[in-house]
DNA sequence: CTTACCTTC
DNA sequence: TCTAGAAGGTAAG
């Protein structure tokens, strides 16, 4: 059946010999914390062991067994998995760590242990039907995971530094105008401090008593941005410091957290598969999902009287540069979730959306349902379009939704209205969603990922409907998790078995990074396109879309400056 | 509305 | 002094 392996067991040389067994076996091991093995091992036999090798490599890993059972708890150690998936007594004396001169019987049993968790699971697996998902997508993730992570990006470390220094003057300054603005000297990053001035000294909230201001939960008078925006008209202060907490974000999150994670001029972070409740992917040290998108622009001399002098741009993705002689690809999934929905829902009017593969979507979408034609819609509305959408769909109220629109919950509400009544199967779906849950407990994603939720049945209406909203969630962003992974693994198992050198550098959830050598990338983006968009159809995991599915492409010498990327003659899915 | 991670207090 | 959790921000749909 499969051979044992247990990473913390073996030591350094033997493990060598493991390890390149390991890539030349078509058995499959098991190993606890097996992403962890693999990279340490690629990064410490590189001689040897080449990425390609890695992604070859069948490996089973226990903890991921677990979490795809169920999601919600990510139990991470070793005694934790056995206790709540081994069915055998397991004494605290039966595990032992293996320290110094280790114990050949320890060793043993250690393995045994392992290895019966592993039965243990995959049976489990098996009876809730999983195990298709787990060894078709979760097991094949792990090596991708370990080769992406071994991948180490090139990062400006210079400009970097430059723009930490830039954005740190900038808040002194912020700091110094906010000071002057209330008239003595505070800690600006303090929302404590920050209420006191505002509510005990200016006493903002008394001139503006008829809107009405959000509170803490502990009822205090709120410092957050929806606060600050309403004050903003009655004092300079609030303005300034909505300016220096985005500044200050910047600067802490993504420019010096950038730099702590750095080891030279390369960066890489770290993904985990077992973290999300939904399959998506995380990433950590750092948040490579969480960049931000567009550039902040700032001012870098002082306001002088309305003149803005010497705007500044500061983008953290466009740090990310590739390797002489090669350049990023992105591929991106087209409103994939809006795809899916299309899809699940099976309404009319949203699947001719799709029909038509050169349109804007949401343009559409727009001019649908405010029953205008394309050409006037504005990009304005293209964008309350976009997230009117997910708003409804996820189960925003119309408090909400007017908040993310800027509108009254009048008109709000009258936008809902109006979704809801042109795809009129949507509705339909969520109550079908919601109906499964109530029967089963858990929803499924089209590739079978599942998610239980306890808080269906509860007697409390705000749990209930939390679970419900939950539930909807679920099936559309599990299922795009699973297109995205899908994609990851096809790509790679190509990129493996051909002679592209091309690297998979980061995930974010519908959009994959590559670096490709500029001889090659024609070649690979083709490669890409066809591959993610021959996903609508998946023979042995049963999927099956009647919307096709659409990539786009784009490529640039950094990260944050990427443009379109037309392929000439390509055929796709539905073309021809 | 949901899913994450990161930072400050 | 230390730490857990709230709050607020970023991303992705």
């Amino acid at each position: 059946m499969f051979s044992v392996f247990y990473c913390v067991s073996v030591c350094l040389c033997i493990l060598r010999e493991m390890i390149m067994q390991m890539m030349c076996d078509t058995k499959t091991f098991v190993c606890f914390k097996a992403k962890e093995l693999l990279r340490t091992s690629l990064k410490h036999f590189s001689k040897d062991l080449s990425w390609k090798q890695v992604l070859g490599c069948h490996v089973m890993d226990p903890q991921i067994a677990a979490w795809l059972l169920d999601p919600a708890d990510s139990a991470s150690c070793f005694q934790t998995l056995l206790s709540k998936h081994y069915s055998h007594s397991v004494t605290s004396t039966s595990l032992q760590p293996v320290l110094g001169q280790a114990k050949v019987t320890q060793v043993i049993s250690n393995l045994s242990l392992l290895y019966n968790l592993m039965v243990e699971l995959h049976n489990k697996l098996q009876t809730q039907g999983l195990w298709q998902l787990y060894s078709g997508i979760e097991q094949k993730m792990i090596p991708i995971l370990a080769v992406m992570e071994s991948y180490k990006m090139h990062v400006d470390k210079e400009a970097m530094k430059n723009t930490s220094e830039l954005l740190g003057s900038k808040l002194k300054q912020l700091e110094q105008e906010a000071h002057q603005a209330a008239g003595q000297k505070f800690l600006v990053s303090s929302s404590a401090q920050l209420r006191l001035i505002l509510f005990e000294k200016l006493r903002l909230h008394e001139l503006c008593e008829n809107k009405k201001l959000p509170k803490t939960i502990k009822k205090q008078q709120s410092t957050s941005e929806t606060a600050l925006l309403q004050l903003q008209k009655l004092h300079p202060l609030p303005k300034i410091i909505l300016e220096y907490r985005q500044i200050h974000k910047n600067k802490t999150a993504f420019v010096d957290g950038i730099l702590s994670c750095m080891s030279k001029t390369f960066i890489s972070s770290t993904w985990n598969q077992t973290s999300t409740v939904s399959g998506r992917l995380s990433a950590k040290h750092p948040n490579f999902q969480a960049l931000p998108k567009q550039p902040l622009q700032i001012s870098k001399e002082q306001y002088i009287k309305g003149k803005i002098s010497d705007m500044v741009t500061v983008h953290p993705r466009a740090m990310f540069i590739p390797r002489e002689g090669w350049t990023f690809l992105s591929a991106d999934f087209c409103q994939v979730e809006l795809r899916l929905l299309a899809h699940l829902s099976a309404d009319p009017q949203l699947l001719r959306i799709f029909q038509n593969t050169e349109a804007d979507a949401f343009t559409m979408l727009a001019a649908q349902w405010k029953g205008v034609s394309e050409d006037r819609i504005s990009l304005e509305d293209r964008e309350h379009a976009k997230r009117i959408v997910y708003s409804v769909v996820y189960g925003a109220g119309r408090e909400r939704l007017s908040s993310i629109l800027g509108v009254s919950a009048e008109e709000a509400s009258r936008f809902q209205d109006t979704f809801l009544q042109t795809y009129r199967e949507v509705p339909s779906f969520i109550q079908h969603t919601i109906q499964h849950c109530h029967k089963h407990g858990f929803v499924k994603s089209i590739m079978g990922r599942r998610r239980s939720l306890p808080h269906i049945h509860s007697a409390d209406w705000s749990l209930r409907n939390q679970a419900e909203r939950q539930a909807v969630n679920f099936v559309l962003q599990g299922s795009a998790a699973d297109l995205a992974k899908m994609a990851m693994i096809k790509i790679c198992s190509q990129v493996a078995s051909a002679s592209y050198t091309t690297r998979l550098v980061a995930q974010i959830h519908d959009e994959l990074l590559f670096e490709v050598e500029f001889s090659q990338l024609k070649q690979f983006a083709v490669l890409v396109k066809k591959t993610m968009e021959s996903l609508q159809h998946i023979e042995n995991l049963g999927v099956n879309l009647s919307v096709p599915l659409k990539v786009s492409l784009s490529t640039g010498p950094s990260w944050g400056s990427l443009c379109d990327m037309n392929l000439p003659c390509t055929t796709t899915a539905t073309s021809l």
